[in-house]
DNA sequence: CCTTTAGGTATACAATCGTCTACCGGCAAT
DNA sequence: ATTGCCGGTAGACGATTGTATACCTAAAGG
């Protein structure tokens, strides 16, 4: 019962069930930058265009494209934080608490099978968020100064629960906790890399995950080889090849 | 003694001395680049304008802003891959082959000071060319794949001479090639990291070079480590702090 | 019941865009 | 001496852009 007037603008036409007119923007926005242009250079009409809205009816919900920008990244943040938060403790439940210093060969087995999973964590999220994934990685480096503050300080707070999880749940007890957060920083920026690598290469997937392991192990055993050698010399661990 | 034509639309009124079209072209987009908008979202009567040329003049030295793209990237990379491999083999122009395996300690505090001295020479090519190098790393996860790609090699070919400087100066002789390149690739990565971090926070320059040495150290540490855990022990090696 | 407000629409305007066609001077080669 | 190209300009085109003004409706609040 369209009435002729919808009809001739094909209104009513939303993708999914009923959205809010801010969250089709939004949407109309990803799907545009996911597949064509940076965040910066959409236009206006373009996504009121592609979400089925008259033009004027962007200013009722952003004044900028750095709002909107800071929106949808927000957005994926969260989504983001939360599905790792979420999964991140299940070691600690299971009561796996690795402090077991009698036996460090065992600890870092363990360990590094958290840093598997981990990893393929990160890019199971990657794969099924595409879109925003690499929307964000790009506005990292993008020409807006908000969206790239508003990445890093999203990096950074993932590098932070990051560096809790291996002080809390590995507990660690050879390598101090300023090592740990540095350590977690470039890992979670490393990372980067590694996850488009990881989307747009699908064939190479289990060997780039297979690096990206190798590389955080090499990190830490560095931090173990720098303030308790010994430890090294002594444990007999070989790296995943 | 200009004519009035001349005067009416500006001509003439290029910054340095003369310069063919095609350059004044690609120093327009630089320009503009650097400040405003990335390279992908130019317009092309945008840069003609700050070339000082006709719009159509554009059509005579590229088809697409992809070519220009590509063309400025082109000499950015030739810039940097030629700066770098100018100064890099000082070392080995000094007899300088540490492959002392007496002597690992010595050796280890020889190694890290030319790492520091390498990351000193990216440091300030980045400084000295900040806009080349700002838009390059951000072309290097833009929208284009053409200029993706393209920076992509770049870096993969600094990472490449990286590798066999440090298997052919260093001559670290317990640590694998594979690895080496491996480390190689995720350093340059990282790099873009740091020396963005550097040319933004100008204040905080020091720390970030040390953190940039520290994490290189780390992994090589963590290599070192793996293949030969024995040396570790028995070296005395503190990280600077 | 009236009024405000939030979300959406229609129309209009000046500016900018990419591109097409055509013209022009210099320089080199035939 | 003529021909042809290379780099540059001029002008015009239709399309698209961001924004301003004004109108509409449904819901909420008093």
């Amino acid at each position: 019962m369209s009435k002729i007037k919808d009809v001739i603008q094909g209104k009513k036409a939303a993708k999914p069930p009923a959205a809010t007119g801010r969250q089709k923007l939004m949407d109309a926005a990803l799907e545009l930058a996911g597949t064509t242009k940076s965040l910066a250079s959409l236009g206006l009409r373009e996504v009121a265009r592609q979400a089925g809205l008259n033009p004027n009816t962007f200013y009722r919900h952003f004044k900028d494209f750095d709002e909107l920008g800071v929106a949808m990244l927000d957005e994926l943040g969260t989504k983001l934080r939360k599905g790792l938060r979420e999964r991140r403790l299940m070691p600690a439940a299971k009561g796996l608490r690795l402090s077991n210093t009698d036996n460090p060969t065992e600890l870092l087995r363990e360990a590094q099978s958290i840093i598997s999973e981990s990893i393929g964590l990160v890019l199971d999220f990657a794969t099924e968020h595409e879109a925003s994934y690499v929307v964000g990685i790009r506005e990292l480096h993008g020409t807006s100064p908000v969206l790239r503050k508003a990445l890093r300080n999203l990096l950074d707070g993932i590098a932070q629960d990051m560096a809790e999880d291996v002080l809390g749940v590995l507990e660690l007890p050879m390598v101090r906790r300023e090592t740990v957060e540095e350590i977690s920083l470039v890992v979670i920026r490393q990372m980067t890399f590694f996850s488009m690598d990881y989307l747009e290469n699908p064939e190479q997937r289990d060997q780039i995950k297979l690096r990206a392991e190798r590389f955080i192990l090499l990190l830490f055993w560095g931090a173990i080889a720098e303030e308790a050698p010994q430890l090294v010399a002594d444990v007999k661990f070989t790296f995943p090849k």
